[in-house]
DNA sequence: ACGCGTGCCTGTTGGC
DNA sequence: TGCCAACAGGCACGCG
């Protein structure tokens, strides 16, 4: 499933493939997919994109009007197109004749800047992804995007104090997109594995030392995730196809019942915050 | 205001 | 071997 690493991978490993490239035709096979608050798809005919970065979970494209399409695009303009991969979403380039598959949800036609055609593909087996044309009102009027909280890489060490101040599960602060963007199940339960803290523990009841430990546990794994592009557990491939290769590196995530690769003790299996938890007794206190 | 439980969705897994 | 319930989980939503 595409956390923070993932989605920045995917942005990464996208833009070669699109910067520059103005869209054309698109087709949603799935009513679902686009977003209640977006623009119409036929707005995008005529916008260049400029540049494809990531917030949060959020895959976003900056879009403005290409010049040799001047006058055929109407106002307002869609500056920005966001994806959100949710479980199962994947985002490809592919030659302009590229057939749609059995899960793909919507279908963008592409023109390279050197005049050459190619498409965009947006598969996504579970449906859950959404699609949204958008322009900075429209983000404005976007709840999950207006309260979306800060990026955990551009934190600064104690960053975290102060955001963790309720009652619930740590971890279900730490998935919270509100709290901090870009976690979810994977990286919640490594992080606090790595900075020995229990996954229940009350979220207010860490003290500022534990906050920094949590934070710096973090960076360090989103980072050497983003290094080996990502996490692929079952669905997860960038833009090219390919697979990560930090699955290879968990600690817990998964893990349930085999042995600690710290303390050689059995990993302990739970739910918080209605997900799949796993944790060391031993190590995480 | 906060936090919890549920529904969405489909492919895979595991138990009988 | 085959069937089917359980499971995977990010987020919107409704409730207390």
């Amino acid at each position: 499933m595409p956390e923070l690493p993932e989605v920045e991978t995917v942005a990464r490993t996208l833009l070669p493939h699109v910067a520059g490239c103005v869209f054309g035709h698109a087709t949603l096979l799935k009513e679902s997919t686009l977003h209640p608050l977006s623009m119409p798809l036929e707005s995008l005919a005529g916008m260049r994109v400029d540049h494809v970065w990531r917030r949060g979970k959020l895959l976003l494209f900056n879009l403005s009007p290409d010049e040799s399409c001047d006058g055929s695009i109407r106002e307002p303009l869609p500056e920005n197109l966001i994806v959100h991969l949710r479980m199962t979403g994947r985002i490809f380039t592919s030659d302009a004749n590229q057939e749609q598959g059995k899960h793909t949800r919507c279908v963008f036609d592409l023109k390279e800047p050197g005049g050459s055609l190619k498409r965009l593909f947006f598969d996504d087996t579970r449906t859950f992804g959404k699609i949204l044309v958008a322009n900075p009102q429209i983000l404005q009027q976007w709840p999950f995007w207006r309260e979306l909280g800060p990026e955990p890489l551009e934190l600064p060490p104690n960053g975290l104090e102060g955001l963790l101040k309720g009652k619930r599960a740590i971890k279900a602060a730490l998935l919270d997109q509100k709290v901090i963007a870009g976690i979810g199940n994977i990286y919640a339960d490594e992080a606090l594995f790595q900075a020995g803290i229990r996954p229940m523990r009350e979220s207010g009841s860490l003290d500022k030392k534990e906050c920094a430990r949590l934070l710096s546990a973090l960076k360090d794994i989103l980072l050497r995730s983003i290094d080996q592009c990502g996490s692929s557990i079952r669905d997860y491939r960038d833009a090219n196809g390919n697979v990560g290769a930090f699955q290879n590196t968990f600690f817990v995530y998964g893990r349930g019942g085999e042995n600690c690769r710290k303390c050689g003790e059995p990993l302990q299996k739970c739910r918080v915050g209605g997900r799949a938890t796993v944790f060391c007794g031993n190590c995480q206190k």
